[in-house]
DNA sequence: TGGTTTTGTGCACACGTGTTCACATACAAG
DNA sequence: CTTGTATGTGAACACGTGTGCACAAAACCA
């Protein structure tokens, strides 16, 4: 009987600090105390709570404890619709490195009003930050989150209001680099296949390589836009060779992408790097896969994701702190398809 | 000076339901009804308080809220090391799931004492459940949910425990229809690149091979051992040429291996299908790129998360229900390589 | 008008913590 | 023995919310 009950009573709730006192005869505040990194509380007796504790399956529960006013250590992440493998190994870097550092991301996936809907119910816990990765989310979740004091992060898209740090990798940057090198190799008739539009990476590095041709007197041949995935990039190969188009390079604004593009070229009969030069960006892991070796701007990963939870630790430390945004150089990684 | 101030404690805490009840002149408890559906209040004041309450950018803290006994929404979801594409994809799709069903996964990664460590940490939070998604985490990860009354769903591995459903794919039959199916293609000579040791899918989709042949009196001719990642595939295959054998099929424990092995053949000048049939296991969306067109087994992972999230749902509307064990048939799905 | 039902709202409690404050005990110093 | 000081510890409060309860006002009926 009173077996059953204590049975059907620890179904139901949690065990709090108050049952871990009960057990071990002292007040409840000696058990939180027993927690407490530095209070005061007779070694003995602190052991003792500990046991008890342990054998009851007793764990304070970080959201009381975040009533209090301490952070609560949980922190929102955006994803997006994570479709290109870019997205997912960053999404994976990134939620390893917020776990190494004790952060703990609720992660937010989609697009469109479900996402929206989604970031507006998230927003409603006390959380430490909000990490926007990729994606188009509204504008007007910039001013909700100001509201409710929670600071954002930004990597991937850089977010023109007050308060938002940003990081962000240097499209345009890269895309010139690639294409001045491939200048410098003798290509001279480029085909392009950009990102969808809705994206905020896709005008900035179609604009790089735009700019690294100009510079050398010369301009797209024919361009393409993709959604992407590597899909969308076979079928703008497909497309860009039905039309007729000439070209000896051929850039892609990412790696899924080229990857795709690879392939169509590979069915065409275009042989890859002798007949034309492939260009991605991302440096995904695929990118470097004996299938592909593909020649590719690196767009830093790592360091990206590092960055994110330095701005993230020192908007902590200092909520006050003027918003910062850093530009992260992208690395031309030579492979076998230039 | 009061607008400073004002901004100041802006800047350090949340708005509170007092806070919004000063502005509207109504007591704190009118607020809370104002949020909460059916409860009885003035239409007009209702109104009213949410005007001011979106003024004032008031959220209810469902934190706070969910110390009165309901769930907090919030789901742990583990997720290992989300090395290949497969869990990836699988990762990707759960958050969406989730997301949709108003479930809240805070995300953990990793493995060893450092996922150990990290789980352990976000225990600490009311959850409403842990899913435990691939990843050899600790037994004693189960007991501890046990104690602190979380229910656990486990997928890809199955958990012989009381109290945890399970998800988890036929690897056995699936591998045995492959098997079956080249061997009535007229295949002989098997070749088998196994996954880790540690996995829960290895020995079983290996056992799934060597069903299917002994049925038809055969064996395997040659094996290796693989990480589940392309590049070990594709070391893999340099290993059994290297080593001599002849081989007509090659059987792989994933997609991302088997891509990984279509590589090294097609250096190694061994066309796939006609002096090579390849089959992978998973359908990862890349098996179906133009650069692959992988035969393989499709573990269905639309269904998997769909029926950890049924689970999910029936566990919490109905805590003391018995554990089930689902089984999820796979499906033999030939493109190209076999 | 007097009684009864409906409608609306504030007070107070509970949820599970961490921490301040006051108080009790023990022990050393004068 | 008295005074002062260290050492523990429990009671009480705060955190932000949802809701039961009591009560007031209004509406309705006879």
């Amino acid at each position: 009987m009173k077996q059953a009950d204590e049975n059907s009573a620890k179904r139901r709730r949690r065990v709090t600090a108050q049952d871990v006192a009960d057990a071990a005869g002292v007040s409840r505040s000696a058990v939180s105390r027993a927690f407490t990194k530095g209070a005061y509380l007779d070694a003995e007796k602190r052991e003792n709570i500990h046991k008890i504790a342990a054998d009851l399956g007793y764990k304070p529960n970080a959201l009381a404890a975040s009533l209090q006013g301490s952070r609560s250590q949980l922190v929102a992440m955006f994803v997006g619709e994570m479709r290109n493998e870019y997205d997912k190994e960053v999404a994976a870097k990134m939620i390893a490195g917020l776990n190494a550092a004790h952060h703990w991301p609720v992660v937010i996936g989609g697009s469109g009003d479900a996402a929206r809907e989604a970031v507006d119910r998230v927003l409603s816990y006390p959380l430490d930050a909000l990490i926007l990765r990729s994606g188009s989310l509204d504008a007007d979740i910039v001013e909700k989150c100001a509201k409710l004091n929670i600071p954002m992060i930004s990597s991937g898209r850089l977010l023109d209001a007050p308060n938002v740090d940003n990081v962000c990798c240097n499209n345009a940057d890269g895309m010139i680099a690639a294409t001045r090198y491939l200048v410098g190799q003798g290509r001279r008739k480029f085909g392009y296949i950009g990102g969808p539009e809705g994206f905020f990476s896709s005008p900035q590095r179609r604009h790089g390589v735009a700019a690294g041709l100009a510079e050398n007197g010369l301009a797209l041949v024919a361009e393409e836009a993709g959604d992407y995935t590597a899909n969308s990039g076979y079928r703008a190969v497909e497309k860009l060779l039905s039309a007729g188009f000439t070209l000896d390079a051929l850039i892609c604004a990412n790696d899924a992408m080229a990857i795709g593009a690879l392939s169509a070229l590979s069915e065409r009969g275009v042989s890859v790097p002798e007949d034309m030069s492939v260009i991605g960006f991302d440096d995904i892991a695929m990118a470097k896969w004996p299938a592909f070796r593909l020649s590719t701007v690196r767009n830093p990963m790592d360091l990206l994701v590092q960055t994110v939870i330095d701005l993230l630790n020192r908007r902590l430390a200092t909520p006050t702190r003027p918003a910062e945004t850093i530009f992260l150089a992208t690395e031309l990684v030579l492979r076998e398809t230039h």
